[in-house]
DNA sequence: CCAGTCATACTGGTTCAACCAATTGCGCCG
DNA sequence: CGGCGCAATTGGTTGAACCAGTATGACTGG
């Protein structure tokens, strides 16, 4: 057993729940939550354990607390942080506005992985390389197997190691937001991960112009491809939500293996 | 009155300082915290309270906490987001580390003003750019008196409105720790701000090149000015180590205005 | 009639004292 | 010696009472 991330934790349900009632817009940026008191009831605990709930709200920036005044809702699209992808995903709100962001988030993710394989390519010892090159042939051989939800944990893997190799704890910082909003995408929709046929040339070439220390190489192989694979990842995006356009809730299941 | 972020709250008080002692490595990765009893008792305070502090931990992702087993310290250099770079600034902990961070982080965030750039030339309506263009001329006035807290506030909102420009959520949430960065770091050192001669033209530039839609020249400004900006930054960062070189948690105040 | 003020009824903040539940590990028993 | 189970430890939940800011509105004095 290690699946589980259910959270028996009553605290947690709480604060997932009202985290979804803010994100889908049930509960509007300005409006105040009800009491303490009252919530409590309504969800069938006690006061303490709510406020557990509220306290990860706070802390999550998606209430503001005020002694004697309230619970007041905050703007998440204005004072949010990318932190906030994978719960909105969760949330399963609007899907055109999901759309909307990920379209936006995919060139600043080429950004962020052209930056991460600069670093790489400047500060990367031996034993990195040794490391990427172990995890690009058995990602190789995944690829060939058209297994899009092992690819892609294993793509995951590659780009850990590849930020790794940067040697860089701000690049860190600034990627994981992007591996978690990735990782749970994948897990959401297993198989609309995209299997482009130039993925195993772009991790050689990435890993060949690593262990050479062209820098230019690298960063044309990145942006050579995230450009493609991202155009193919919103056209299926776009596809996926032409059907849904009311924006209804459920989040349907898509199909594609190029 | 405006100016009271002491946060009068006892959690809250205790949330922060076991955040600055895990920040600044006083708690390790790994370790466990003792018990809620004891901790309680240690701050002087009841289960509850200080239960209210260790869920914020846990929501900013500094601990895990599981059932049965205790509350045990995570690693924020590799699971942590750019959300730490402020309270690791107000944690004051090795300045050297900050440094190094910091150094990192000045490349990434010329790509994402360049990026906010971008849409903001392509997205920009009317009253964007009249909202910036009076922000700019007020700034250009704020700037002529050498008044480096003033110009560090209304650049903020500059940026703001830029990023506002660009109609994007996604850009919005990407932008935001570094705008808060920004802030804190403008905020604890007012006098570190780079007053740089072109900074006037950097902003007649953009805006100029926001009103003609001229996605490149507009690019082109912001990196030619960020580049000359960070420089500088970095160059007085390490004159402001070099004194400190061992790691003197309190943070000294700088001096400088070129 | 208006303005200031104070009582009061909200709101969240803190405290206490139990008890429930998961995990660990020691020690007993086979 | 090995496996089982109890007991200690840790976090999770509960309920009630009281403290502390904030806003509201009724009351009072001008």
């Amino acid at each position: 057993m290690e699946e589980q991330n259910q959270s028996s934790n009553i605290a947690d349900s709480i604060f997932r729940e009202l985290r979804r009632q803010i994100l889908v817009g049930e509960l509007a940026a300005g409006e105040r939550l009800p009491g303490e008191r009252d919530l409590a009831t309504t969800y069938g605990t006690n006061r303490n354990t709510l406020r557990e709930a509220v306290r990860k709200l706070e802390q999550a920036r998606l209430v503001t607390v005020r002694h004697g005044q309230g619970v007041t809702i905050s703007d998440y699209k204005k004072t949010g942080t990318m932190e906030l992808l994978s719960p909105m995903l969760e949330a399963g709100g609007s899907l055109l506005e999901v759309v909307h962001i990920l379209e936006d988030i995919l060139p600043a993710r080429e950004q962020v992985l052209e930056f991460a394989t600069r670093l790489a390519v400047r500060r990367a010892d031996s034993s990195d390389i040794d490391r990427l090159t172990g995890i690009t042939e058995l990602l190789i051989t995944a690829f060939e197997t058209k297994d899009g939800a092992l690819v892609g944990k294993g793509f995951h893997r590659w780009l850990e190691a590849l930020i790794d190799a940067g040697h860089s704890t701000a690049i860190r910082w600034i990627s994981n937001p992007f591996l978690e909003a990735y990782r749970d995408i994948l897990g959401r929709y297993p198989a609309l991960w995209v299997l482009e046929s130039s993925f195993p040339n772009y991790l050689r070439e990435t890993l060949s112009a690593l262990a050479d220390g062209d820098e230019e190489r690298a960063i044309a192989a990145s942006r050579e491809y995230y450009q493609r694979v991202d155009r193919e990842f919103v056209v299926l995006l776009k596809t996926i939500i032409k059907p849904t356009l009311t924006g209804t809730p459920p989040p349907p299941p898509p199909d594609e293996e190029p």
